[in-house]
DNA sequence: ATTAATATTGAACATTGTTCAATTATATTT
DNA sequence: AAATATAATTGAACAATGTTCAATATTAAT
């Protein structure tokens, strides 16, 4: 009933994000309600509110480990002797691919508008967008160039995933996501 | 209070759409609710549902209104002797404007997941789309090209205006939507 | 043991979308 | 003109949402 402290209030905030990105996995951003949430970590609405300060809260913290995550293996596909452009080329493929394993995580950092500004949330987008900023450099004749094309790519990217979600590839003929990203990025990295 | 017939179905209709899209523009996305669309129109919310199968049907309708109306403006726009690659730039441009001019029809229309697939959905779709294509084709050596070049710019298109409306254009350095639309576009249209 | 501090609850509130029997205004028929 | 049929409109009701917060129960401190 009260103070328990089976868990700290950092174990609550972890059960709670794990509990959610699995409802989200399952059944999509819809059902991410507070009371599923809470039922899942045996604990009532309540003491969600303890630990998050409304449930864009619990997304945002949800976002941030799916952007971190992201970022590891964008980390674990970087190799030293790899060409600028065979770098853009996995990346770009590493963000279809994480759209296609897990389209319920991106729709829900991506497809839903949510404007939650932390510290954290900043920070997260930074640990993924600046390995693509570093990628473009060699690429670019500036810093600021770079970070254009970075933006550029992710812009694209985005859409693609986004109008394949809906189905919107499939307007007149379908096209495959890759196709459109290979024809892209043969123009883009020439 | 009942077969008052002081409107038409189709008239009703048209007038939920229109109060619909003026709360939209007014308080967003978010303030779309069926009870306030009804007492904007002097009617409740049981009568809303007579018209339309349900809250996202009218979404779809208002949606479909902003499509046709930017379909009508790119028809406005299109000058024969034009080079395709300015009609292309135009395009593009035109719908940087929409989106600066009306950000909270674009989300309704493009930020929010929404899957209502009418047949009319579908032709507001294409009015559009359509016209996107044509003016890629004679920078194209073959109609699935032409499609899928289509795709692309539109794809880039969504992704600059959705992350330009969440702030992340503002990673690291500011950048323009109108900068990085022209520096795609030197690229993609070679 | 008593007190203080705090984690947790669960009921409550306002708002959502949505349904549908009841009601009432108009057409149609007699 | 009266009676009947038809259909438009209502408004109350339901379930589900986010969110709050006084009450309560458990642990820590005294």
């Amino acid at each position: 009933m009260a103070r328990r402290k089976d868990h700290s209030r950092e174990e609550l905030k972890q059960l709670a994000i794990q509990a959610g990105r699995q409802i989200v996995i399952e059944q999509g951003p819809s059902a991410l309600t507070a009371r599923k949430v809470a039922q899942a970590i045996g604990y009532t609405p309540g003491t969600l509110y303890n630990v998050f300060e409304n449930i864009d809260g619990l997304i945002a913290a949800i976002n941030i480990e799916s952007m971190h995550s992201f970022a590891d293996s964008l980390r674990t596909l970087h190799q030293p002797g790899e060409t600028s452009e065979s770098r853009i080329r996995r990346i770009a493929q590493a963000y279809l691919d994480f759209h296609h394993a897990e389209p319920q995580l991106w729709s829900l950092l991506f497809a839903q508008p949510l404007n939650y500004n932390s510290d954290d949330y900043h920070a997260a987008i930074h640990a993924i967008f600046d390995q693509v900023c570093d990628a473009m450099i060699p690429l670019s004749s500036s810093p600021t160039l770079a970070r254009q094309k970075a933006k550029i790519l992710w812009s694209t990217l985005h859409g693609i995933c986004l109008l394949q979600q809906s189905g919107k590839l499939n307007v007149s003929e379908p096209d495959p996501a890759e196709d459109l990203l290979t024809h892209f990025l043969d123009q883009f990295l020439q």
